[in-house]
Parts: structure tokens; C-alpha cells; sequence
RNA sequence: GGGCAGGUGGCGAAAUUGGUAGACGCGCUAGGCUUAGGACCUAGUACCGCAAGGUGUUGGGAGUUCGAGUCUCCCCCUGCCCACCA
């Protein structure tokens, strides 16, 4: 027999197989069920490492096994092709990104191709290619007209020296990567997802999928769900305690929350008019500012609140007459300006002619309120008017659209000086004895200067700067040492106990997470805890009484019980209310509701923010987006789709923080879709994940030029069976992908709200020293040489062999392993030598014990137990020195799927014409499982002691008989008081106590 | 600090889920074939013993059980992810 010449005989039926194009995969075929096996795929980086065999190889041994056993495998494949490598090496390197990246996918076919995976070339995916990109935009678009795409000031990493915005990935230790300046943080415009609108259905599907629980749990965590509640702290600063409320068009002084918020303000001791407006269904400003001037007490003291149109009355009353303080509540417009449409009503309202530099002069300030929920009204239309009177802007939430609802808290919020809180301890408020804002603030902070009673601005805005400055790094270093400014002048109103307290700015209260601003308990919060120990603070217990029925002291934890309690005042009961009974007999969880309910709002927050998917980048998906100065950003219509990526001269960013493309002219300057006059376009592109979010959908239907996939097509492999991977992507891809299909469910285009059905995380390849194999450790293994050296079989095998593969874990690569791998291929090879006609009788049950094992394991993924088991195969027919051609035949394609180039070779040797690897999978013969003879094992006491051979169909008692007598020596002439019988495995008798 | 996953020979790992711990492979030792080599063959590879046999053993400690790597409680250690999330 010849020699096994790997590289001829692996070369060869690689030819053979693509030519024959084996692995094609239909969309359905005849008598089998579709079985859809995804693995992530790559992104063409240059070079296959092993960690990519592992990816591709090893799944492909479930791929082909599935095959085998009947059913119709998609196991595709293709390159995440756009990324921030390939704009790299265009800048170092002055190479074409396109060019680059599109040799390196050449390159890498190749390499893929040599582990002999079963991929379906047909239905390769690459997503820089334009019939590919045109529907990630078209996909973005069918979101952006959805408002899940939203345009907002988001902080970027930039450097100020390359003058370029960086990925989170250039950032080293708070320093750019590649220049070491500090990394700033740069407030940019860009545009973000809503992923956040998802956050509960993304916690509450995970649920049933089939997941392994701790990409479950982490996923859970990442979103981060926290049940708490809002509570508005009053700050009793202001001087004006006059308001004038301005009722909407078509509103009167009874209508939406007037009535409420004119309660709440008078429970504050403010005296409050609201002037039923001339011409309430076809308002004129004009006409109706007279009317105030007239009727109502305007003066230096006053605010003016006017929801809508009431505010354009409310600004056509200020250009003549001096006011206090201007409240804008939802964008002011009236939708008589346009002939009734709401959309265009905005921008004729805002430019109707206000003199807006008159109407500043005349009020001490400017609130500006905008509804984020305004289902009408986009926000950069609310912040125009924000921008032109130069107020502070406030992106709040009305409780029903462009707030229409009964009680509008952040109206109330807008109109006096408040500060707004997210707490989970709602009822630990009676201890709450300061408050904290974020240094980053977005507006609260503008709240309280505008108020102008802070004595100490200047150390404030120094704090503030400073903290700015400070990276992520730094302030997880200054952990251990808080700090902070109080803000002198300005206090609150705890709304449980009525007691003033102090406002402090300090950095350890995050401006991303909650209303930016916290309660202070510092009794309850070891946080809060060492913040007032340092600030000298008082520290108040809340101690729920063992008498009103709580338990022993409740069930708080407290930090400082087990302190000094020097500074601690000890509160009995929860304050005033408590006594009065409102808050006795309650559990914590009814307390915490009460109190909620009481003093504030019942919130949700989440540690999940909208997704930034703007990249200032020019190697990616550009955003199909015209801006337009009259209609704003407008879609690219679909028959303009896809936006191509132009070529560029050169890739170093523009300077000003945007993209390359920005230089581009020719690109840049078009037309308005909807106005036709010139506009430009958006020249930032997609994030890839967004690409990578649906790629897997593409490969159903990858040639379609009509959709980004039929329907029909996706319903055939849907979701997907069983996705496998890298614990990396669990926060990152996997939910990203999960929030973009349901999205897409939502849009109908898809008839799955999950994904992924099954995910798999599988686990890491080290180096041969253990550690994670790097460039800078010299410890990579090169795929390529061992397969030239040992054959492309040899490395599948052994890394099936490594380990579980259904186990994120890691394995450290070992060259000597690799070679018994190919020393055992070898063996098989040569057993080839031993095939006879007539039938071994001896290797019988063994072999369908084998067909068995090797088709539960390779089912559960444990490919490294089914290779032991055909190892103890080999074994016994080694020991035998004979197998027969049948025998022969089974081994080979239980083989097939590890080592599919040998076992074809083998195949054909043994002159069948068609492919193993179309052959049906072995059946085995549950009769033929069951060895002759077993063997039983003696135990006293539960001790081993001896064993036994029985024939397998012994009955207990034949067996207890045989091993009383192999004991009765060793008893001792003890009585035995049990015996416990486990068929097939052992006795074991227990004696009586020896005294 | 929080969450998750783990801890079994010199190494990668098995263990029908409570029933012979260490399958299978690597490495190592001895012997064989061979001029030599090992990607060859045979045997061995926890400890004591020539053997029969005995003893020990799954990070440590306790418990449940006829019987525990597996179940319960306490402690120790390692890895990964997140981290001032109110």
C-alpha cells in the first residue's frame, strides 16, 4: 500500500470537491429538514491563525456528521471586509483600502479552503461590496424612518495632535495609540440607535433561547434593568413667584396640565394666572400677546410658560414688555402658519420674524422644554429655539406626546428650580441628607447658575474643567479619594423630611446613568458614606422599628451601623409620616412603593445606552443621509441606494474630526431629495457591527437584487440552528444583532424576533507557553506550516481533540499532540492493510458501541470524546489484526467528518465511485451494545474488594451467590445486614457494626 | 467591589450525572526492530510489596449516604467580564 502523502491527496480532493461542487447547498431538498449552522465570520485581516481553524474547522466536522445523517446543511461563509485595519494600512502604508482588503480575502479563500471546510462558496457574503452595503443602508434608512435613528451631541475620543476622532481601541491607557497626546473627550454630532427602546423585550426574550446562562446573565447585566424611582428635590431659591401659563392651540385653561401643575405651583406658595387666550382654535400671536399685556400682571418677577403655540404668543409678548423668566414647553409652533401641517408648521413658526434678540434682553432667562417623545416634532427643530434665545435646553419626556398628558412633572421641573434625582432606596429618602451632580451635567447645572444665587461660580467651573480633563483611567484611580464642591448659596428641599440640604458637584455621581444627579444617603450608601465623612456630613440611620412590625432593626444594610457613630444620628421611625401612621406596618418593598408613590415617580433606568453608530472614517457603509438647510436630514431615496463609496485620493482624515469624506467634493455637494435645492451629504459611515447585524440573513438569499433577502428564502433557514463563537462578542455582536432583527420584526421584514436559536461560545487556543498567542510574545502558531508539514487533517483532528468544544475555556496549543494526531491517522491508514472479507465477530459490539458514541458526541459537541472513542476502536482492531470490508467501510465514515480528505482517499481505494461524504451516517444496533460478559465490582462497607465476571445476563441473585462466595473469606465471619445491588456494576455488602 | 466560570496525574483531559477515579492522547521509563533516528513495535507509568495483597487519592475542612470528583454548608485559590450604575 502507498504511503499517506498528505499534500497530494489533500490537494486533490479539494479539486474535486469544487468542481463537483459537493458542498452547494440547496435552498430545500426532498425528504430532509434544513439545518442552518452559522460560525462567525472573519474579517480579512490578512492571514488565517489558528483561532480561525478552530472557528471554521471544527464546527465543519458537526456540519458534515449533520450531512451524513440526512439533513440539508447551510454552513456559510464570508469577511466583515470593512473595518478600521484596512483605512490603517492605507494611511501607513499608502495602499488602497479596497484593494487591500479585497487581496487579503483572496489570500485568506485560499487558506480557508485548505482546512477542507465544507462551505458553501456560492452564497459567500462581503460586506464592503456594494450589492451587499446597499441594503445595510436601505436596512438603516427603514430605521432612520422609524425614528430608531436619531442625530445627538455624543462624546468622541479625540486627538488633538492627529487631530482625528479614535476608536476606542486607539485609545492606550488614555493616550492615542499612536502619537501618546491625551485623549480629550469632543462633544460631536452623530448619530445614534435606539437600542435603549429595546432594552426590556432585549432582557425579557432571552428567556427561552436556547443559550448557554452566562451569555444569558451577562447580557442581562450589560443591559443592566434597575427598578427605582425619580424624585424631584425643590430648591426654594428663586426669586420670581408669579407665573403666567399660556394654554396650546385649541387649549383652554382647564386643558392638559394646567390645572395640575397650577395646584402643585400654588402648594408652593406661587401666585399663578391663567388667561383663557382670545381665538383659541385659529390663534394669532399677534392678537394674543395684546390680550396678556392687557389683562394679565407682567413684570421683571414673572414667568411666562407657553406650552406650544401659547409660547409663540409668550415671545411676541416679550419683544415689547420685560419679563423674569421665559418656559417654553414643547417646540413652540402653531399649525395655522401652514395650512394645518404639524411638520411644516415648525419651521414657518420659527421663522415667522421674532425678534429674538429683544426677547433675551427682556428676561433674565430661558428654558427651553422639548418633548424626546414628541411624536411629531424632531428634536433639532425644538433645540433651534433653544440655540436662537441662547436658553438652556431641556430634553425632557412628557408622560403623553409634546405634553398633552393630565400631570407633567418636567414641566413643573422647568418652571422652578429643581433638581431630579434616580434612586433605587426610594425608602431610604428620610436618610437622604445632601445631593450630588454629575460634573458633566447636561443641564441641571445650567439650572442652578441661571438661578444666580451661587457664591462661588469660579471653583465650581474649576472642578468641573478638571474633571473633564481627567480620563476614565484617572478617576478609577482617584476611587479611594472622593471629591467634590459644594455649591455655595444653593440648597434643597428633602420632600420627605422638608429639611434644607446641601448640592454638591463631585465625579463620583455619573452624568450617563440615571438623571445624572443622586440623593446622598450616606447611612445606606458607602459611597455616600465616605463622600460625607470627608465633607463632614450628617450621616442619618434610617431604622425601620422592630415595633411597627419590620424585625429587628429591618433589613437595611447599613455601612456605618458597625462604624463610629460619632456624627450619627439615629432616626426613629422614618420621619414625621411615619409617625402619623401613612408609612407604618409596611414591608420594605410596600415602603418603597408608598414612598414612591408619595414623593416621586416609579422609574426603570438602564446601564445600556443608545447605540453611536457614526464612524468618522472613510473604509465603511456611508450613512445615506442628505442634510438639507430647509427639511433637515432627509433618506436618500431607495432608487438612489446604494450611496457608493468614492474613491479617495488620500485617507488621512479631514482635520476637523470628519471623515476622509469630507474632502470629496464631488460627493459631498447634491441635491435634496424632497426640496431639490443644494444640500450635502453625510459624510461620517456605519459602525460595522451594524453590517455583521444581518449578514446572516443575506446568506439565504445572496444574490438578490430586489431585496436585501426574500422572504420565502429566510423562512427556509430561519433562525439560525446553532450559532457558534467567541465569548467576546456576547455584549457586543450578539446583542447588537438581536436588537437589529427585532427591529427589522417590527418592520415586518422578518418573521423572527430571535435570531439565533442556539448559541455556542466556544473557547480560546493559547500559545504553547499557555499564554494568549500574540506577535509580541513570539508564541503563534502558524497554521499554514503545520498543515504543509502534517496535512490539513492532522490539525482538524487535534484540535477536536484538544478539548470540549462546548465549553468556553482555553487550551494551550501542544506541537507534540499535534503529532500524535497524525501518528493517529497514520495507524488508520495502515489498518487499511487489514481489511478481509470475512467478518470479525470480535470487533462487533465494540463497533456499534463506536457508531453510538461518535453520534451522541459529535451531536453534543464533544468531538474530543469521539475521537478517543475511535482511538479504542483502532485499538482493538490493531489487537485483532484483521477487520472486514464492512467494518472498514463503518470506520471510515464515522472518520469522515474529522478527516475528509484520507477518509475520501481511503474511500476510493476501496473502490467505491461516489463520495464518502454523500454516504449515509452508520446505524447502530442497540442489541449489539451489550458486551457478552461484565464485569462486577465487590464492595464491603462500600471499599472495593474484588470483582466478578458474570455473563451480562445474570440475574441478582446468580450474582450475589457468586460474589458471597469470592468475600466469604474476608467477611470475618461478620453478618451481612444489606446488600445493594447496581446491575451490570457492582455489590456491595454492608456488615454489621463491629462492637 | 459586583457578576460568571472553574480547581481531577508531569501535561490536555475522561467519568453512563450518586456506583471500579484518571478512559483516550501527550510526555516519561525499560525493552525490541534498526547502522542510526522516531512521526515504528511491546510493556510499564499514585504509593508499599518479588508476589498475593494492602494503602492512598479529585484545592482544604465538615456533613448527608451502603457508596461522593459528582449533593449540602464553610473556607482557600485561579481565570474571564464588568466596575463610583445610586
Amino acid at each position: 500500500m502507498k504511503r499517506y502523502d498528505h499534500k497530494g491527496i489533500e490537494r486533490k480532493w479539494q479539486k474535486i470537491w469544487a468542481s463537483k461542487g459537493i458542498f452547494k447547498t440547496a435552498d430545500a431538498k426532498k425528504n430532509s429538514d434544513n439545518f442552518y449552522l452559522l460560525t462567525e465570520f472573519p474579517y480579512p485581516s490578512g492571514n488565517l491563525h489558528v483561532g480561525h481553524w478552530y472557528a471554521f474547522a471544527v464546527p465543519d466536522i458537526l456540519a458534515r456528521a449533520l450531512r451524513m445523517q440526512g439533513k440539508n446543511v447551510l454552513y456559510p461563509i464570508g469577511f466583515d471586509a470593512f473595518g478600521l485595519p484596512a483605512e490603517n494600512a492605507a494611511i501607513k502604508n499608502k495602499l488602497n483600502p479596497k484593494k487591500w482588503t479585497y487581496a487579503n480575502i483572496a489570500y485568506m479563500k485560499k487558506q480557508i479552503v485548505s482546512m477542507g471546510a465544507s462551505f458553501d462558496w456560492s452564497r459567500e457574503v462581503i460586506t464592503a461590496d456594494p450589492t451587499y452595503y446597499k441594503w445595510t443602508q436601505w436596512q438603516f434608512l427603514q430605521l432612520f424612518k422609524k425614528g430608531l435613528a436619531y442625530q445627538k451631541e455624543t462624546a468622541v475620543n479625540w486627538c488633538p495632535k492627529d487631530k482625528t476622532v479614535l476608536a476606542n481601541e486607539q485609545v492606550v491607557g488614555g493616550k492615542c495609540e499612536r502619537c501618546d497626546s491625551i485623549v480629550e473627550q469632543k462633544m460631536m454630532l452623530q448619530w445614534n440607535i435606539k437600542i435603549t427602546d429595546y432594552a426590556d423585550r432585549l432582557i425579557d426574550d432571552l428567556e427561552p433561547l436556547d443559550w448557554p446562562k452566562e451569555i444569558k446573565e451577562s447580557q442581562r447585566n450589560w443591559i443592566g434593568r434597575s427598578e427605582g424611582a425619580e424624585i424631584d428635590f425643590r430648591l426654594p431659591i428663586d426669586t420670581m413667584k408669579h407665573v403666567v401659563i399660556l394654554h396650546s392651540r385649541g387649549g383652554t385653561p382647564d386643558s392638559d396640565f394646567i390645572p395640575w401643575v397650577k395646584d402643585e405651583l400654588e402648594k408652593l406658595g406661587y401666585t399663578v394666572e391663567v388667561p383663557m387666550l382670545p381665538n383659541n382654535t385659529e390663534p394669532d400671536d399677534i392678537e394674543q400677546s395684546k390680550y396678556i399685556a392687557k389683562n394679565c400682571t407682567i413684570d421683571e418677577n414673572t414667568i411666562i410658560v407657553g406650552h406650544s403655540s401659547g409660547g409663540l404668543a409668550a415671545m411676541r409678548l416679550l419683544e415689547k414688555t420685560k419679563g423674569g423668566r421665559l418656559v417654553l414647553v414643547g417646540t413652540p409652533h402653531n399649525s395655522v402658519f401652514a395650512d394645518g401641517k404639524e411638520r411644516a408648521s415648525v419651521s414657518r413658526s420659527i421663522n415667522r420674524g421674532y425678534d429674538y434678540r429683544k426677547i433675551c434682553s427682556n428676561v433674565r432667562d430661558v428654558i427651553a422644554l422639548y418633548d424626546s417623545g414628541d411624536p411629531i416634532i424632531p428634536l433639532s427643530d425644538g433645540k433651534a429655539y433653544a440655540e436662537k434665545l441662547g436658553g438652556i435646553y431641556i430634553e425632557g419626556k412628557g408622560t403623553i406626546g409634546h405634553f398633552n398628558g393630565d400631570k407633567e412633572p418636567d414641566v413643573l421641573m422647568a418652571i422652578t428650580p429643581t433638581l431630579r434625582v434616580f434612586t433605587t432606596r426610594p425608602d431610604t429618602l428620610f436618610g437622604a441628607t445632601y445631593l450630588v451632580l454629575a460634573p458633566e451635567h447636561p443641564w441641571i447645572a445650567l439650572v442652578l447658575t441661571h438661578c444666580g444665587l451661587l457664591t462661588n461660580e469660579d471653583e465650581i467651573g474649576r472642578y468641573i474643567a478638571l474633571s473633564k480633563r481627567k480620563t476614565e483611567l484617572e478617576r478609577l484611580v482617584d476611587q479611594k479619594e472622593k471629591t467634590g464642591v459644594k455649591l455655595d448659596g444653593v440648597e434643597a428641599i428633602n420632600p420627605a423630611t422638608g429639611e434644607k440640604i446641601p448640592v454638591f458637584v463631585a465625579d463620583y455621581v455619573l452624568a450617563t446613568y440615571g438623571t445624572g444627579a443622586i440623593m446622598a444617603v450616606p447611612a445606606h450608601d458607602e459611597r455616600d458614606f465616605a463622600f460625607a465623612k470627608k465633607f463632614d456630613l450628617s450621616i442619618k440611620n434610617v431604622i425601620r422599628p422592630a415595633t411597627l412590625g419590620f424585625g429587628p432593626g429591618g433589613n437595611y444594610r447599613s455601612p456605618t451601623i458597625n462604624e463610629s457613630h460619632e456624627n450619627v444620628h439615629v432616626y426613629s421611625g422614618i420621619g414625621e409620616l411615619m409617625d402619623s401612621g401613612e408609612f407604618n406596618g409596611l414591608s420594605g418593598q410596600a415602603a418603597k412603593i408608598a414612598i414612591t408613590e408619595r414623593f416621586g415617580r416609579k422609574k426603570t433606568t438602564y446601564k445600556l445606552r443608545d447605540w453611536i453608530v457614526s464612524r468618522q472614517r472613510y473604509w465603511g457603509v456611508p450613512i445615506p443621509i442628505i442634510h438639507c438647510k430647509k427639511c433637515g436630514a432627509v433618506a436618500v431615496l431607495d432608487k438612489d441606494l446604494p450611496v457608493k463609496l468614492p474613491e479617495v485620493k488620500d485617507y488621512l482624515p479631514e482635520g476637523s474630526g470628519k471623515s476622509p469624506l469630507a474632502k470629496v467634493k464631488t460627493f459631498v455637494d447634491t441635491v435634496c431629495p424632497k426640496c431639490c435645492s443644494k444640500a450635502m451629504r453625510e459624510t461620517d459611515t456605519l459602525d460595522t457591527f451594524i453590517d455583521s447585524s444581518w449578514h446572516f440573513l443575506r446568506y439565504t438569499d445572496p444574490k438578490n437584487t430586489k431585496e436585501f433577502a426574500s422572504k420565502k428564502k429566510m423562512m427556509n433557514w430561519m433562525p439560525v440552528d446553532l450559532y457558534s463563537g467567541g465569548a467576546e462578542h456576547t455584549t457586543m455582536h450578539l446583542l447588537y444583532s438581536r436588537f437589529w432583527h427585532k427591529a427589522l420584526f417590527d418592520l415586518g421584514l422578518v418573521d423572527d424576533h430571535e435570531p439565533y436559536r442556539r448559541r455556542m461560545n466556544r473557547s480560546l487556543i493559547l500559545g504553547p507557553d499557555g499564554q494568549k498567542m500574540s506577535k509580541s510574545r513570539g508564541n503563534v502558531i502558524d497554521p499554514d506550516a503545520i498543515v504543509a508539514q502534517l496535512g490539513a487533517d492532522t490539525v482538524r483532528m487535534y484540535l477536536a481533540f484538544i478539548g470540549p468544544y462546548n465549553e468556553a475555556s482555553s487550551y494551550p496549543w501542544n506541537p507534540d499532540g499535534v503529532v500524535g494526531a497524525r501518528r493517529f491517522l497514520e495507524r488508520v491508514w495502515r489498518v487499511g492493510e487489514l481489511v478481509q472479507k470475512t467478518d470479525v465477530s470480535e470487533l462487533t459490539t465494540l463497533l456499534h458501541k463506536t457508531i453510538k458514541k461518535v453520534g451522541d458526541d459529535i451531536a453534543a459537541m464533544k468531538f474530543n470524546t469521539a475521537i478517543s472513542q475511535l482511538m479504542i476502536l483502532l485499538n482493538e482492531i490493531e489487537k485483532q489484526k484483521k477487520i472486514s470490508t464492512d467494518q472498514w467501510a463503518t470506520l471510515l465514515k464515522l472518520l469522515a467528518p474529522f478527516a475528509p480528505h484520507m477518509t475520501e482517499e481511503l474511500w476510493a481505494l476501496a473502490k467505491h465511485k461516489s463520495s464518502i461524504h454523500t454516504q449515509e451516517w452508520p446505524v447502530y444496533d442497540p442489541q449489539l451494545l451489550q458486551d457478552a460478559t461484565v464485569t462486577i465490582m465487590i464492595q464491603i462497607n462500600g471499599k472495593t474488594r474484588g470483582e466478578i465476571i458474570v455473563s451480562s445476563d445474570a440475574d441478582k441473585a446468580t450474582v450475589e451467590a457468586k460474589a458471597r462466595e469470592a468475600m466469604t473469606s474476608r467477611m470475618g465471619g461478620k453478618s451481612v445486614t444489606r446488600t445493594i445491588v447496581v446491575p451490570g456494576r457492582l455489590i456491595n455488602f454492608v456488615l454489621e457494626e463491629k462492637l
